[in-house]
DNA sequence: GTCTATATAGGGATAGAC
DNA sequence: GTCTATCCCTATATAGAC
């Protein structure tokens, strides 16, 4: 446990990560320095630089680890044909997308939180459209579906990433699986035939 | 119209908040620096401090500009009883707010993309607990709802927020009231009684 | 693998003329 | 009301020793 010389290395790594992510949540990205960084592990500035090279390549890997968990949720999106086949098979996807939310609030959070910089992030990756945000506002935007189907496809998302984000400090005391089905039950709910195209009395 | 000696006053401010305000949206605030804005209107950056003292008088003057726009909705929520009688207004409440966004997307999209900055604001701010954002998190955490309706008073703000904020993009081409239509029935049905709590064929 | 020391740039902010 | 000139600080990033 106790590491011998030079500290460890992989571990450092993750330490740094882990600091980084907390930080970035709470100050946001801009205002935490390397400086904050180190100093929380008791370490200089420029030992950071040897596991990253940039502030920028930090911000980088938790970006890549939310988008590889998107990156499987989305694949089976596109694998669907465009139209009413990705409609049908949305709801079940959103039930994917709550129990990866229940995993990891946390580095949605982070996102949320700094927009601005993981866009300038993306803007100097070299893919055009591998990036999980852009390949669903690309499916999002098809004509191919229904306005009505394309509006709940969104309103899904804001509700996953709402509950479990921005608000997740609101139900911080609920257990999580308690959260998750009624956010389930929600999603379900948007599933079915609106009101107003059933002969339900209300 | 020709503004004569040293251009108007009232209007350059209004100028600068306007560019300003663009220029936060798309590259974030922290990477917009009073250089970018000077250079767009013309100006030099010392004639931007005539106008406003520090860099974030102008985020706060956009800030407040949003503030007062929600205060309304908090306020009627916060007029009413804590529990049940909340719940009962708050499908209203909701329309109100969805009015609100198709003339505003533009201050919530800057408000989504900067969230970290605006909180950095915030915690400047001398009032303890005047922003809407955490009145509102106040209300979602009363225990005196039924956990079911905080989950779905939530869910309703995060449908309206991804929908005109962060998804608008998306829905460029369609006419705000048909938009605001699709979303009004989406909160509808978010408001009637859950299918689990239903006998319905479904 | 981590340190000290330093380079360098860019940003916010001010003083004072016009 | 706007400009020129400039200050000062902080932040990223690098060089090179241990």
């Amino acid at each position: 446990m106790a590491r011998p010389r030079g500290s460890d290395g992989a571990q450092t790594r993750e330490r740094i990560l882990a600091v980084a992510q907390e930080l970035f949540t709470r100050q946001g990205y801009d205002k935490t320095s390397l400086r904050d960084i180190a100093e929380r592990l008791d370490i200089t500035k420029a030992a950071l630089y040897y596991y990253f090279p940039r502030k920028e390549d930090i911000l980088l890997e938790l970006h890549l680890r939310l988008q590889t968990l998107g990156e499987t949720i989305i694949a089976e999106l596109e694998a669907a044909p465009d139209g009413a086949a990705r409609v049908a098979i949305w709801p079940r996807l959103a039930n994917e997308m709550i129990d990866f939310m229940v995993d990891n609030r946390e580095l949605l959070l982070l996102h949320n939180r700094n927009r601005s910089a993981f866009e300038s992030l993306e803007a100097a990756m070299v893919q055009g459209g591998r990036d999980v945000e852009v390949r669903f506002e690309r499916i999002l935007s098809s004509p191919a579906m229904a306005l009505r189907e394309r509006v709940r496809m969104a309103a899904m998302v804001g509700v996953i990433t709402e509950v479990f984000g921005e608000s997740a400090a609101a139900f911080e005391d609920v257990p999580p699986e308690e959260l998750a089905d009624l956010v389930r039950e929600v999603i379900a709910d948007l599933t079915r035939v609106p009101a107003s195209e059933l002969h339900v009395s209300d």
